[in-house]
DNA sequence: GGCAGTGATCTGTGATCACATAGCACTGGG
DNA sequence: CCCAGTGCTATGTGATCACAGATCACTGCC
């Protein structure tokens, strides 16, 4: 059998072996849009039924959840989704600004042709998507894979996982404009504060990057604060 | 049995509960005081023999320090400790001066009198300590009880992770300068930056104490480059 | 002599069982 | 009517067993 040359075009990587990492990634994904209220309480042996898998894997997932910050195990060693108050938030955003902003402006120095052509075509669909009077959860994932190309392309992997902890933890603040108020008001601005960002990849000026990313998630917090109604 | 008042007094919270934290923060600690060597590989069981334990516990402590990564867990499934490359080196600086710069500016604005002068308690021992010809682990945690002190007076709690983690992945570094030649020759200029931030506690001003930090950080970076011989 | 094939051994993962404890509805005395 | 006491249920934690896959030394054919 000729295992080299286009007879395996079509072969993709296993699709991420372990179950817990599985559990793991479906939880986190779930989490990251907002799926579950906060100070909601999860039980392992509700979500093993979810999941269908035996204690392990979901042990396994919750408990790394729990070490990012995304979930919370009380003193009681019950689990649930963290509370969110009015001081984390300003935090997590305070956070976000400054290690998004790091990243934006490392990515404009080095940042390929090609995947700035990328950013372009996400930038597109999230603008035709947001057209769309019934915003969807399209244009959530979407507006995602834009900020993180960026983000990937600043090279640096570290801070790369502290910003998906990041959107992580926030994920359940969104739970509070979207869920409530049905699909969210998306941020009016966040197309042109992309194109601006796009500009400064174009221009490698990082500063100008990171002041358009930072209108990009201040932006966003005002809606959220505006239709949330986050307890103090 | 009257639950109230001094008879009291000599109670503890009892010692962290469960079997799997005690054994995540003894890995933690030896990971953090440089014990292990970078790209060293760890096994389950060996953990278990070592920690008197049977395999779950073990498993819980390293899930958690790799999703933290202060492991790794290679495509094989092996645990190692990560590899120590210059580029990732160079990361971790770049956002311990960041994210801790952000610490010290806020706990300036913030910090309590009672906690300045146990700032400078903790300052007082570390020089004391650093007078010994033969400069042992006790410096070490000085230092980091003086740093860890000021980072919480910041009241940031989700940052104050982000720096532990910070600490963790940067621990391995430490073998490489404290292992190698014996105990490390400590930063020289570490009692200085310390009494400028401390300086900067009392003036409440918190860009001087950002730059004492950097200062202080970076001093220990160029030791560790000299002495560490850390891979490309 | 080099190397594919093979078997034993070791390692992480998943399932199942056992247990201490938190939570809670119920009850009976005040 | 209230509340301490009590037993039941549910939950997270820890131990043990089973298993697939990786690693590696060894072997025997080419």
């Amino acid at each position: 059998m000729n295992l080299e040359g286009p007879a395996l075009s079509g072969i993709h990587p296993v699709e991420t072996n372990t179950l817990g990492k599985r559990v793991y990634n479906e939880l986190r994904n779930f989490l990251m849009v907002g799926g579950v209220q906060p100070g909601e309480k999860l039980t392992l042996r509700q979500l093993t039924a979810a999941f269908g898998t035996s204690l392990m894997p979901v042990r396994e997932a919750v408990h790394r959840l729990a070490a990012e910050g995304a979930l919370e195990v009380l003193p009681n060693r019950a689990i649930r989704v963290p509370m969110m108050l009015r001081t984390r938030f300003d935090e997590l955003v305070q956070l976000r600004i400054m290690l998004e902003g790091l990243a934006v402006a490392s990515a404009a120095t080095k940042i390929s042709k090609e995947a700035i052509v990328q950013l372009e075509e996400f930038n597109q669909g999230f603008i035709a998507e947001m057209r769309q009077p019934r915003t969807s959860r399209q244009s959530f994932l979407l507006n995602k894979e834009f900020h993180f190309a960026i983000y990937r392309a600043a090279g640096m992997p570290v801070l790369l996982g502290m910003i998906e902890n990041m959107w992580l933890q926030f994920g359940p603040f969104l739970h509070f404009s979207m869920g409530v108020k049905g699909r969210m008001a998306t941020n009016k601005f966040a197309p042109e504060s992309h194109r601006r960002m796009i500009q400064s990849m174009k221009e490698r000026d990082g500063e100008i990057g990171r002041k358009a990313l930072e209108d990009d998630i201040r932006g966003a917090v005002e809606l959220i604060l505006r239709f949330g109604d986050i307890p103090a």
